[in-house]
DNA sequence: CTTGACCTTGACGCCGGCGGCAAGGTCGCA
DNA sequence: TGCGACCTTGCCGCCGGCGTCAAGGTCAAG
């Protein structure tokens, strides 16, 4: 399939496409006119790596997870380095979500003081 | 006071002071000189601004606040546009952390799943 | 043969919240 | 009188994930 096809079926577009190629996320054969041509099951991958970036991570940090985003689980195992770059990353997620929710949650009182109060008792 | 002062009253940079200033969200009068001066009042306002930042607002955002922003109990409580938008960005977050975490979680499956089945990590 | 839909690379634009540098003016103090 | 700390405006840079031209090549249909 073309990189148009692409695109419609993964939900997104030619401009991303590229430009996760280019992040060497997804690769790409050549038809002798320089066309891009994918495998079908790239669709599954592209949907997987829009996953984890409405998922809030970036493309660096997909990277990591190249070998899982295939949806075949059995497929390849991570390496020992994999597994401790993944573990890593695991640690980064759980403390960047720690700071949102906090974030998240000085915003909630923030406002359950609004009933009544000021926005925040100010130091 | 002038921004230096104040920037370090507040805990952030004249960077960031005039970039507020730029944004409409605080105002100084000037000195012969040129310089910034700055009401006493304004540190807390900016630490308001800094703390709504922090929640995740964007500055924005925060100009909804501006007519609660200086802590004063006489002053407007935020208006009604004020608290909607705060929702709004309290939804906004909520969304954020649970697509997050749902990845999170996704990972961490994927890492339990790898180191009980195949002991033997591939080079 | 032409149109128009599709593809190519390359490069600049944008948003947000500043950081940081340039190039200069203004002080107080020794 | 000269140093150094402070201030001024202005503008470019950065990160991330693309959007959006620009300037072309390719191909099937009419």
């Amino acid at each position: 399939m073309r990189i148009g096809e692409l695109a419609e079926a993964a939900g997104t577009t030619a401009r991303a496409l590229r430009h996760y190629e280019q992040a060497g996320l997804i690769s790409s054969e050549r038809a002798a006119n320089g066309y891009r041509v994918y495998e079908e099951r790239t669709v599954v991958r592209v949907r997987n790596i829009r996953y984890l970036l409405a998922a809030g991570l970036t493309l660096d940090d997909v990277r990591v997870f190249l070998p899982c985003l295939d949806g075949d689980v059995a497929a390849a195992p991570p390496s020992a380095k994999g597994l401790r770059v993944a573990r890593e990353r695991l640690a980064v997620l759980d403390a960047r979500i720690a700071a949102q929710t906090e974030a998240r949650d000085r915003l909630e009182v923030a406002l359950r003081e609004r009933t009544g109060d000021r926005i925040r008792p100010v130091a």
